[in-house]
DNA sequence: GACGCTTGTCAACGCCTGATGACAAGGCCA
DNA sequence: TGGCCTTGTCATCAGGCGTTGACAAGCGTC
């Protein structure tokens, strides 16, 4: 997305940084498979050689952005009665809803990244174990209590779908302003009763 | 998936038939772009070449796979105040629930293949306008009067997550079998009263 | 039985991918 | 200034992809 027509200073963390970053934002756009490495490296301005060197594989280049991601834990806190309010703004408003909370939609984008590449053979791996370890795992702790883990699935379920929905039909564009706000009303509300018990 | 050592007699319109069946499952258990005309043809005891003259493209042949589908309104046959029910059954016990009300697992197959190829740029046009008139579009004719707009993308937010969820721990391995009965009836709760609003 | 259309195979093309190893250039230190 | 490690580039590789056009084999028809 950002070529640099004066040369890059010669810096290897910066230059890591760089590509971790240029990759953090191929990856939550498109697919595993969609992603190249030329394609990030050009973003970058530099050879797509060096991602190789300095991050071996692909998917280890792909680890390493997921690693970098802030953890899911990240979407629970705040108040917990706001809990559905929250994620339903993020999910239904996507990249508008950046304001107070999450300005930089930065606490998404891990499971954003993992929604993309959905379906990848080769990425399969990683994804499952993400998913797991950064999402599952850490809304069923935190939910607590009998069913938690049911009730995280549920509730996880729901967020995923209606990002994938979100997708689907770009951004809910065919809904009214009005219906796009019971929509969101609407999903934190059952949200929050899958929170909630 | 099935190799025939006998030669194929020859038939062009079972030939095409075979094709596009052994393409429906490929389609179905992989994304788009894992999988290859050459595998679909291997399945078949075909040359490769064969499909791209009876089906042009791989854009093709993914769309006439999706044609060859049971239309998403089948999906909502049946007494609607089992919807919740037939649907939960369906996502959380996956192939498994094979029984009465969709033997084979028909009625879901479309879907499952959308949501296999979610993510993939080249099948991206094809999967959100078959998305839209196959799926969204009918339910949300079918839940009908207010709201019906808001509530359809709820709901099929609700079944698209669970079955990916379902795919990302699969088919939720790591819950036990009476969790799983709770999980879908929370799930068949939640998607009735999305249902009836 | 030979023609001719249909059905299927084969080899190849052009393109793209991730990865590798040899090489150029910057920058620090003696 | 000369050496040397670091940082980055370049050409190239092997392999996979979808697709194509030329060719082989089957089979009905005259």
């Amino acid at each position: 997305m950002v070529l640099c027509d004066v040369p890059r200073p010669r810096n290897a963390n910066a230059t890591r940084q760089a590509i971790l970053e240029a990759a953090r934002e191929r990856f939550c756009a498109e697919s595993y498979d969609d992603v190249g490495m030329r394609d990030v490296a050009r973003d970058v301005g530099v050879d797509a050689a060096l991602i190789s060197r300095y991050f071996g594989s692909k998917e280890d280049l792909f680890l390493a952005v997921l690693d970098s991601c802030k953890n899911g834990r990240d979407l629970m806190e705040g108040d917990r009665a706001d809990f559905g309010q929250r994620l339903a703004t993020e999910v239904v408003y996507g990249e508008a809803a950046r304001c107070e909370a999450d300005p930089t939609g930065e606490k998404m984008r891990g499971l954003l990244i993992l929604l993309r590449s959905i379906g990848s053979t080769k990425a399969m791996d990683v994804v499952q174990r993400t998913a797991n370890n950064r999402f599952f795992d850490p809304l069923t702790q935190w939910i607590g209590g009998d069913d938690a883990a049911v009730r995280a699935r549920l509730a996880s379920g729901l967020i995923m779908g209606m990002a994938i929905g979100r997708e689907l039909s770009d951004g809910f564009s065919a809904l009214t302003d009005e219906q796009r706000g019971r929509l969101r009303d609407r999903m934190a509300k059952a949200l929050q009763g899958l929170i909630d018990g």
